[in-house]
DNA sequence: TTAATTGCAAACGGTTTGCATGGGC
DNA sequence: GCCCATGCAAACCGTTTGCAATTAA
């Protein structure tokens, strides 16, 4: 059961394993669009209707606190949320978004270049500032193809 | 007068210069720091005792579109405006955001090298994607000198 | 003069909290 | 049976809007 790593994350943690935490893992899983609290609401709705809007958004800050779910901000009010798929690797990628339709599209090309720039500056900055660099934020904002041919 | 050309700016676009407008112009020349719409406000507050927030967030609003101020978000929920110095030369630049005290910090080291990376990812993935990429935003995210040695 | 601008109060939208009920272990 | 977890309603907080009064040009 190497894929269900996050109910033992939940379960070391010590906390249950409840019908809506499994509801919305599954629907995370089964994404690969950065839904916000309330479209993973909806979609839970329609498989429990007696499920609350307050426990998504527990549920939610629970796993992101736990390491399951990643919580990310694009300037639209709502929070984000993604699965992380392999706690063990760090996979870092970055984001595309569209500012009309609000997809969002992962990206992780040239990580090697970026880390080796991140590196550079991190170290400059902690010099220079006196700074401790924790982590970074790259985003990208543009028009995806959709919506550069309806304009 | 060189150093006043946003009541030109102002002016040119057809608005007026009214005084709770030329107060905010003032608190925003007069800091370093990224303030936020209340930050403003209770500065205001000082000088004229009867200005609104409702003015403050209206007043904001008004110099982002007519490119006086810039509009930031880092994550916390309040946006964050800054006087833009020179409106000829697009001075680019980023911030080191402390997750503790919230301060914000400007930088612009290795901008060169940046752009470089920016250009050739912005080409990519316009490519990959089909995304035509209008703008981008680097934040870095850590522990400022003083949250430090606190911690 | 007179249309743009203001301040107030109320609405808004996403998120959080208090509390009594319900469900895993 | 014990507590954690849930759902509901209400609070919260930054921001926006409707509207009548005010003000810059």
């Amino acid at each position: 059961m190497e894929e269900l790593w996050w109910n033992h994350r939940l379960h070391d943690a010590g906390f249950r394993l409840t019908h809506p935490r499994e509801i919305i893992i599954n629907i995370l899983r089964n994404t690969d669009k950065h839904l916000s609290a309330e479209d993973i609401y909806i979609k839970a709705l329609k498989i429990n209707p007696s499920i609350g809007l307050t426990t998504v958004y527990r549920t939610l800050d629970l796993f992101n606190q736990i390491g399951v779910v990643q919580k990310f901000d694009f300037g639209d009010k709502r929070s984000r949320y993604e699965l992380i798929k392999n706690p063990q690797k760090q996979e870092h990628h970055h984001h595309l978004v569209c500012i009309q339709c609000k997809t969002i599209i992962d990206y992780n090309n040239f990580m090697k270049e970026e880390l080796e720039l991140m590196n550079k500056t991190e170290k400059a900055l902690s010099k220079i500032h006196h700074f401790m660099i924790m982590h970074h934020v790259i985003n990208f904002y543009g028009l995806c193809k959709n919506c550069q041919t309806s304009a």
